[in-house]
DNA sequence: CTGAAACTTGAGCAAAGATTCCAATTCTGA
DNA sequence: TCAGAATTGGAATCTTTGCTCAAGTTTCAG
């Protein structure tokens, strides 16, 4: 059971697969013949590293989710600018990771499947997060609603971005960030 | 070639099944059998009505685009309080097809497939209008700008209604009309 | 060196999916 | 009422998908 080093090599090259292919082309187009092809292996190979399909893209969806949330040490001493750069530079500096995350975000909100709660609880550590730093800036006393405006239009404007990267994601992130800092 | 009522009635139940289907399943889920299965008929009368598969996803796509933006005559003097009101109208009655649309707009900015110009069309029309509607009220000069972080943030918050019922969409959407309206 | 464990291949299988065909039935206008 | 077109059911077909298997090759601890 212990990997040898082509092993985890391979490993990699399937989950690098999986991630691209989920990036581009969703659920519906990440098969296993296409998985193969594009990590250069057959099919048996496959098999021997993962336990099935769902196992591989769970793996990825992880990576994704984790991705999105770094120096979970930081919490409760970093700014809502600090925390905005953060989602800004992860979402252009892992474009395919970031849609993935995007595309598990929507698919749970709305079919409810089994990766639907843990995003949800990812999402609401998220808003937490938001939330207790902008109370620390700002005494408003909604500081949980402005989170959650203020992630949402991180959110849409993530989407926007992956969707025409033409779109001035980092300036329009900051305005949204300057509004709920003042 | 002229239907008969008959043909139109089965026609609207099939697009009613397939509009259910993609909203709670994706695109994954909604296989010509789970189609049948929900409209109550049998696989012949549905290639009797429809050229397949995709031809009746498109037409409920195009239902999903039309849906979100009414009265396209009104253009040129609703506020964006109006606006928004309209659009949280669209999302919380007819969720279904809401669901639909988010998939559609967050799956054409990911995956690039043909429906992805349309969807990309129909979001800068948007942004348009509601950047007129900004412009109107206020006189920034980042009118456009402004409507691109309100979209954004529109949208956002939809996601996160239709992941979690209980978000107050309809106050966080006004909280964020009101920080572009003054 | 050596042998057991890990790795790879590639054919093959059962199930599911999309689509076609056609006989049987139902509409509708005249 | 009648003929022709529209509609329908359901079996048949062809492709794709996820997955297994047996046989050969590579790796590495002792």
């Amino acid at each position: 059971m212990a990997r040898y080093r082509a092993g985890l090599e391979t490993r990699d090259r399937i989950l690098g697969a999986v991630r691209t292919l989920l990036s581009s082309n969703g659920l519906e187009g990440t098969t296993i013949k296409a998985i193969c092809a594009a990590a250069g292996i057959q099919a048996g190979s496959f098999y021997n590293l993962f336990e099935g399909k769902e196992q591989a893209i769970l793996a990825v969806v992880r990576q994704a989710i984790g991705a999105v949330d770094p120096d979970p040490d930081h919490h409760g001493t970093d700014t809502v600018e600090e925390l905005t750069a953060a989602y800004v530079d992860f979402i252009t500096s892992q474009p395919d990771l970031a849609r993935v995350y995007i595309r598990i975000g929507v698919g749970a909100g709305l079919g409810g499947g089994h990766s639907g709660e843990t995003f949800l609880a990812h999402h609401r550590r998220r808003v937490e997060r938001f939330a207790a730093a902008i109370a620390r800036g700002n005494k408003a006393a909604d500081a949980t609603r402005q989170a959650e405006v203020m992630l949402a239009a991180l959110n849409g404007l993530a989407v926007q971005w992956l969707l025409d990267s033409d779109t001035d994601f980092e300036g329009l992130a900051k305005l949204a960030a300057g509004r709920v800092a003042s």
